[in-house]
DNA sequence: GATGAATGAGTCTTCATTCAT
DNA sequence: GATGAATGAAGACTCATTCAT
C-alpha cells in the first residue's frame, strides 16, 4: 500500500498530516470493529492495521472509547447530511414528497452502512435514550412533520411521537429486511410510505396534499 | 492437585434445590447488572451477593454471558406472557380492543422493567436483528394484526411490517418518554393508539371496527 | 453399553464388586489419558466415562495421581511378566537365546503398548532416575547378563551398565522407529541383537556361546 | 478500560535491551523451574525474581510453555556445541578418538547440567520421539559413526540405530550414576567407551583403528 | 512528534476434593 | 456404599495506558 521506494533500513518515522493519521486510524478501527467487534479489537490491532505506533494512537484519541465516539458522530452526521440533502431537493411546501425523500434517503443510507451502524451504536445503551446523535436525525424529521401539519396537510397528536414512530418503525422494518437477506430498498420504501401516509393523513386533506409530482396523474386517475 | 485446605469454619455447605440456586444467582446478577452494568459486575460480586461459592456459579452457568442469556430469555417470556394475557382478556373478534390491550400491556411492561431490559439487551447486537426473543413478542402481534385485516377491519400492505412499526414505534416513543422522565403510560398509550389506528384503518370500515366497548358512545357522537 | 432393560426412571445406584469398579475406572482413565493427556483429563471425564459418580472415584483412589501410579505399576508388571515369560521358555544355560528372547519380548511389549507407556511415564521425572518400576525390568536383565558372563559366555565391565545400555538403547531405537512409523519389530530385533551380541561377546568365546538352536546349522556352515 | 492508577512511586520504569530482558527472564525461570518444578512456578514468581512487571513477561513470551521451549532449545544448542567442539579438536580421521571425545563431552555436559535438563525435557512427551532437539545431538553422532564405518574402522547394521544406542545408552548409564550419587564421569566414560568400542568394532580391524594417541603404547603392549 | 517497551491491576475460569444426603 | 452439588484456592493471561528515548 505504501510506495516501495526509499525505505532505507529499518522502519522510518513518517510524518503525516494529523488529518491523515486520524483518518487512517478511524478507518482501521472501523474495519476491525465491524469484523471482530469493539471488545474483540485491541489498540494493538488498530495501530498495526493503520501502520502507526501505539503511542501515536494516544496522540489523537484519549481512549479506545473515543474512537467509537468519533465514528459514531461521523456516522450520524453523514446520515443526517444524506437525508437533509435528499429532502432539500424537494419543494419546500411539498410535504409528502419531503417525507418520501426522507424515507428513501434514510433507508438507503441505513442499508448501505448498517455494519458500521451496528458497531458504533453497539454499546449505545438504551439508558442514553435521548442523545445528540439521535436528535441530529430526529429533529429535522420532527420539523418536517411539524411543517406539514402546520400546512394543514397532516394531522397527528404530537410531532415528536410521530417522528419517533417513523424513525424507529423504519429502523425496525429495515433491520428485519436485513436479517431476512432482503437488501432491496424499494419494497420497504413503498410499504412504509403507504403506512406512514395514512398514519399522518389529515382526514379529508387527501387531494390537497398528494405528492405534487404525481398529482397530475393521480388527479386524472380519479 | 489443589491443597486440601481445611474449611475455615466459615459458612457451612448447604445443599439447595437447583432451582433455588439458579434463581438466587440470576436475581443477584440482575440487580448488579442494573446497578453497575454487565462489565462492571464480576462473578465475584454475583456469588458474594448470592451467598454462594464461586465454583457454584460455574456449576450452573458456563460463563457470565450465560446469565445474561438466561435473564434475557426470562425477560422476553415474561413480557410476552403479560401481553398475551392482556390481549386474551378481550373478545376474539374485537380487534381494536385487542390492539389497544396489546399496546397498553406492552407499554406497561416495558415501563415497569426497562432497567433490566436495558441490561439484558445491551449487547444484543443489531446483527441479531431477528431473534427468538424478538419473535416471541412479534409473532403474536403479527397474528393479531393479520386477524384484524382478515376480518375486514384493517388494511395494510404487510402484517410483519405493520407489526414491526407498531413494536419499534412503541419502543421508540417509550424510550423517549423515559429519557424525558415521563413515566406515566397514559399519554403514550393514547397517542400511539390514535396513530396506529389510523395507520391500520381500512378506508370506510371505521364504524364496523370501532372498539366494541366504546361503540355506543362513538356511534352516538357521530 | 449397558443393558437397556430395567432402568426404572432416574439413574439407579448400582452396586458392583470393587474390583470391577476399579477396573472400569482405570480403563476409563487410561483411555482418556492417552487421548487427552493426564492434565487434559479431569476426574469428571473419568467418572463420566466409567459411568460412576464422582464421589465413588475417591472411594478407590486418593487422588488423580494415584490412578497414574496404579496404571504405571500395572504397566511395569505386565511388561516384566511378558519378558520374564519369554526368557523363561529358553534353556537356562543358553544365554544368547535368553538375551534374544528378552529383546524380542521387550520390543514387542513396548511396541504394543507405547501409547499407555507414554502417558504413565510422562511425569516420571528424570529425577526419579532409579525407581521401583525401572528396576522391575532392569534387575532381571542385569541378572541375565551376569549369568552369561559368569558362564564365560560374555564379558563386560559392569553388568548394570550393560543392562542399562541394552534397555535404554532398545528404548531409543524403538522410539525412533515408532516416530518414523515403523511398527514392524523384526528389523529392530535383528539390528539390536547384532549390536548387543558384539558388545557383550567375550573375545574368542564365539562358538561356545552361539545360540543353541542355531548351533547345529552354524556349526555345519563353518 | 483499566484504571489509570498512578505509579505508586515504587520502582521506576527502566528500558533495557530486549536481549537482557529475555536473558533475565530465562535465567529466573530456569532457577525456579529447577527448584520448584515448572508447575510449581508461577509467572508471578518469575517476574518477581527477574525484577520485571508481569506484563513484560508476556511481552517476550506468549505463554509459560514458551519459556520452557526457549530453555530447551538453548540447552540442546549448548549441549550440541560443547560436544561438537570437543569432537572438532580431534583428527578428522581418528574415529575412535572422535567417539571418545563425543562420549566424554556428552557425559560431562550432561552431568554438569542435568538439573536443567530434567526440567526442560520434563514434558517432552515420548510422542515427540523425534524432535529437532534430539536430532541436533543425534545427527552429528550419526555422521561421526558413519564416517568411521566408511573408513573401514567400524561395522554395524545401521548408523542411526547405533547412534541411538550410544546416545540413549549413555543417557541411561549417566542417569543411573546420578541417582546413585556418583558424579565422577571417569568410570562412566571408561565403561561405556569399552562397550561401544566393541559394539562398533569391525572384526579384524582392531589395529588399524586403535586410537592414534594411544596407538604406540597399545601397539607395543600387544 | 513518533515510537514501542514497560506496566500491573483486574477477572475469568478450572478442577481436585469434600461432604450432606 | 453411592451420589453429585458445593467449595474456593490458585493462576494464567489480557490490554488499556504510560512514558523514556
Amino acid at each position: 500500500m505504501q510506495s516501495a521506494a526509499a525505505r532505507p533500513a529499518g522502519r522510518r518515522r513518517r510524518v503525516l498530516p494529523a488529518e491523515v493519521r486520524v483518518e487512517n486510524l478511524m478507518a482501521a478501527a472501523a474495519g476491525l470493529f465491524i469484523a471482530r467487534g469493539i471488545d474483540g479489537t485491541t489498540i494493538e490491532d488498530i495501530v498495526a492495521k493503520a501502520g502507526v505506533a501505539k503511542g501515536s494512537f494516544y496522540h489523537y484519541f484519549a481512549t479506545k472509547g473515543d474512537v467509537v465516539l468519533a465514528l459514531r458522530a461521523r456516522f450520524s452526521q453523514d446520515f443526517a447530511a444524506q437525508v437533509a440533502d435528499a429532502v432539500g431537493r424537494c419543494a419546500p411546501d411539498d410535504h409528502p414528497s419531503r417525507l418520501s425523500a426522507w424515507l428513501r434517503a434514510a433507508i438507503g443510507a441505513y442499508l448501505g452502512n448498517y455494519a458500521l451502524h451496528d458497531v458504533v451504536f453497539h454499546d449505545f445503551r438504551h439508558s442514553q435514550r435521548r442523545s445528540a446523535e439521535k436528535d441530529l436525525v430526529l429533529a429535522p424529521l420532527e420539523a418536517l412533520l411539524g411543517a406539514g401539519r402546520d400546512a394543514g396537510c397532516w394531522s397527528f397528536p404530537d410531532a415528536r411521537s410521530a417522528a419517533l414512530v417513523v424513525f424507529d418503525g423504519m429502523h425496525g422494518v429495515v433491520d428485519d429486511a436485513i436479517a431476512a437477506g432482503h437488501h432491496d430498498p424499494e419494497p420497504l420504501c413503498a410499504g412504509l410510505e403507504a403506512m406512514f401516509a395514512r398514519m399522518l393523513a389529515r382526514p379529508g386533506a387527501a387531494e390537497a396534499c398528494s405528492r405534487k409530482n404525481e398529482a397530475g396523474a393521480e388527479g386524472k386517475a380519479q
